[in-house]
DNA sequence: TGACAGTTGTTGATGTATCACTAACATAGC
DNA sequence: GCTATGTTAGTGATACATCAACAACTGTCA
């Protein structure tokens, strides 16, 4: 590896353990928690929190465009989804009154049915694997650490680059 | 969303922060980091794993099989990756001698200039958004985290399932 | 009307991840 | 030697993510 002129400290043992525990424990976890979700319930991640998002809109109907809100996804990336979900018969396309370019996405029976028996199966997997191994304080100070280095990326994008 | 007889607590107000704060971390923080080095050196985030870890064997070469085990990927991600980085020109396959199945993966010189450029530069985003913003007690807190997610994974896949 | 900027969604190319499969090898028994 | 069995190595098919380019519609303003 190369090091520069420039300086830029190599991670200390402290910061280094962290940055190595941080890429493995979402490395391990997700995956077996995808995995626990494609076993349960032969859905996807993406599935899941496309259903998820779309059952808990009112009337269970949502604008294509307020779910990239949402689900904080790009238009293409939520377009391509939608197709997939559509073909598998989960979700549907309606057409949206007043705008003649929008779409709605809506349950099918099916769609319905497979959030409401994962929903609850994933819960216990994340209880498992996650919210009760760990101390109230651990949780806290997660909890913490995802805001301090949210903060910093959102002020890190107002002010451009 | 479904409740079943069979309980399964929801999850209260401070183990939902810190899933959510962990999965939105995630997802900013690694985007981020994706998004810049693609843009410094264009490199993704897997080509500049593969290349670390080329880097650091000794002779800059390194048999597939045993790269799997540095990168904790599966043979067949690696495979597909090795394939597109020589298409790329960073990395190159060359026979292997005493087993007519395997192949070492050896750098480029393109691909130790673009390690070489591309290592500092991602070692300051890392510290700029992640370790330079987070208290030496957050730091081990994390660390501590990971290993008791990780230790307990271990288990689980011990014990089968 | 008609030009035009902004919004909404789709498409195609490329990159990435995972599963099921085949090829190459090792070892044991005949 | 020659099969049977199991392991290791790598590829192909399929699904998902991201980006850039595009098409369709809306509202505005001349």
């Amino acid at each position: 590896m190369a090091k520069q002129g420039t300086t830029a400290q190599w991670l200390n043992e402290r910061e280094h353990r962290a940055w190595r525990g941080f890429h493995r424990m979402r490395a391990e976890l997700l995956g077996h928690l995808a995995r626990q979700l494609s076993a349960d319930s032969n859905l996807t991640e993406a599935d899941f929190a496309i259903l998820v998002a779309v059952s808990e809109a009112p009337d269970r109907r949502i604008r294509a465009r307020d779910l990239c809100h949402v689900v904080q996804w790009e238009r293409s990336r939520l377009s391509h989804q939608i197709a997939r979900m559509e073909s598998r018969g989960t979700i549907a396309r309606q057409p949206c009154d007043g705008d003649a370019r929008g779409f709605d996405i809506v349950l099918t029976p099916e769609g319905l049915s497979a959030i409401e028996t994962a929903a609850p199966l994933h819960l216990v997997a994340v209880r498992h694997c996650f919210a009760d191994i760990l101390s109230a304080a651990q949780l806290d100070s997660l909890g913490d650490i995802a805001e301090t280095v949210l903060a910093h990326l959102a002020t890190e994008h107002a002010g451009c680059s």
